[in-house]
RNA sequence: GGCCCCGUAGCUCAACUGAAUAGAGCAUUUGACUACGGAUCAAAAGGUUACAGGUUUGAAUCCUGUCGGGGUCACCA
């Protein structure tokens, strides 16, 4: 891709990373990969601009990251695109021909076709471009805390497939047509024919999927494959198994595509063109900067070392966000209104994070006072039951999360954990308790508590401060 | 138009997969011991689960239809 990764990417991202821990937490070995749309007409469109009004401009000249300075110029082509077909149709060209007919439009595909020739230019020029759209994504990512297992570029296996295509042709599971382009017919499953070769024996997202699978299930023993694609997609993925099956791979059963909702702005869908996507490095930073605002409010922090206190602010930030996100079941679409931004009370992560602290701040006070901190007493209140059953659920909604895929259901857990505490902490006392034995309970059971949050809420990528 | 998904308080989301008065948060109104940490807690108000039928002892959940929203049906990925 060539433009900056915005609110949608963020939902992607942070689910496959903690779906896999979900995985991972119910006893799997989870590999992450990534595949990278890096080739393709809208990365000529980026570099034509980037050529024609660029003047040479990078990351380092203009301090931009890299990511937007390559989506600045995306946006450079699409005005240009429109001018030159407002033209054309003044000069009485057809409205649904005017843009296949615009210069600059016909020296993108120039470009793409040279590239696919492996034109040294414009290949060189293309490997600069990527090479500050990774640098941007990389510096995203590890703000998010999110990495890969392994990272595969479609530049590198879009090739791939075509040998499939070929031997199911062969064995008359697929059908050439005059033209020489190869299509499976699906129309007894209820489906379209699909084309999988063009005519000129190029290959198409298909074929290329046809054969990252193929990849995938020949170099690792794989139980499960999960696609983590957005619900616009779930056709592919529908084709994608059926056409493997018919190539007769058993394995296109272990194939999952998990289909997540769009994520939408409060007027509907964000497109980039109209300019309404939620940055992904404004997003973030925007929760810095409320975390910020909070804490310096509420000045707890007065005693504490700057550079702590801007780690705080950005674990209480990101906290937000990811909560914010995944708090809501993968398969819906969720909508999220900029003006109003992320809250920080109620059933957030600031809220769960604030929990924590304070169950921190009184066990440490506990520890200076010598205070015995283990379970001697069966006597228990009403609430304390209850808080212990809903701790013992806990593997439970680990298995169910992971069965389903399904990290909210761990976010929601922990909310109701949390609610429970400080319910539970403000009409009971702890260590002004004067039975010893009852006061080692609580803090038993709170230290638990804090357990458990910090458990949940490292499977969805959250960190839990000690004070806040 | 064909196929797929969705419609729950003003808003954002839940509801253990068919169970009893459909739950939270935000916003609104009100209250809380000098607070073992108030980014909290309590209370009020807010619902014919889009609508109409059907199955069932029982439906937000399953079936049919209607209305409304989205997606997809590319020799884009």
């Amino acid at each position: 891709t060539n433009t900056p990764l915005n609110l949608g990417h963020i939902r992607n991202n942070l689910l496959v990373w903690s779906v896999s821990r979900l995985l991972e937490a119910n006893g799997n070995h989870v590999m992450w990969v990534n595949l990278v749309n890096d080739r393709g007409i809208h990365i000529c469109k980026s570099m034509l601009a980037w050529l024609k009004t660029g003047n040479g401009e990078t990351p380092q000249s203009s301090g931009m990251k890299g990511d937007h300075l390559v989506g600045k110029y995306y946006v450079a082509f699409s005005n240009e695109l429109k001018k030159q077909t407002k033209e054309l149709i003044a000069k009485g060209v057809p409205e649904d021909e005017a843009e296949k007919q615009t210069p600059i439009l016909k020296q993108a595909q120039e470009m793409l076709v040279k590239w696919e020739q492996g034109d040294k230019e414009v290949v060189d020029l293309w490997k600069t471009m990527n090479g500050w759209v990774y640098e941007g994504f990389d510096k995203t990512y590890q703000r998010l805390g999110i990495s890969f297992d392994r990272t595969y570029y479609e530049s590198q296996t879009y090739l791939l497939g075509k040998s499939l295509v070929q031997a199911g042709l062969a064995k008359g599971i697929f059908e050439q047509q005059e033209d020489s382009s190869v299509w499976c017919d699906l129309i007894a499953d209820g489906l379209d024919k699909k084309l999988l070769l063009r005519g000129d024996g190029t290959s198409v997202y298909m074929t290329q999927d046809l054969g990252t699978a193929h990849q995938r299930f020949s170099e690792y023993k794989l139980d499960e494959h999960i696609y983590v694609v957005g619900n616009e997609q779930n056709y592919h993925f529908q084709v994608l198994k059926l056409v493997l099956k018919k190539l007769g791979f058993n394995w296109a059963d272990s194939i999952c595509h998990l289909s997540y909702g769009m994520v939408e702005l409060p007027e509907g869908k964000m497109k980039s063109r109209e300019g309404t996507v939620v940055d992904a490095d404004d997003l973030v930073q925007d929760m810095y900067a409320t975390a910020k605002e909070t804490s310096m409010e509420l000045g707890r922090l007065d005693d504490m070392p700057v550079e702590e206190q801007e780690k705080l602010f950005e674990m209480v930030g990101l906290g937000a966000l990811k909560y914010f996100i995944i708090k809501v079941d993968p398969k819906k679409t969720m909508v999220f209104d900029p003006k109003e931004s992320i809250d920080f009370n109620g059933n957030t992560g600031p809220f769960i994070q604030y929990t924590h602290a304070r169950i921190k701040s009184i066990l440490r006070k506990a520890a200076e006072q010598d205070c015995k901190n283990e379970v001697t007493s069966t006597e228990l209140l009403p609430k304390e039951i209850e808080i212990i059953k809903l701790l013992n659920n806990f593997p439970t909604r680990v298995k169910e999360g992971g069965d389903e895929h399904s990290p909210a259901i761990i976010a929601n857990y922990a909310y109701d954990l949390a609610k429970e505490f400080s319910q539970y902490y403000h009409d009971t006392s702890i260590l002004k308790e004067e039975n010893a034995a009852i006061k080692a309970n609580r803090l038993a059971l709170i230290e638990t508590i804090a357990k458990v949050l910090t458990k949940a809420m490292d499977i969805l990528g959250i960190t839990l401060p000690e004070r806040m």
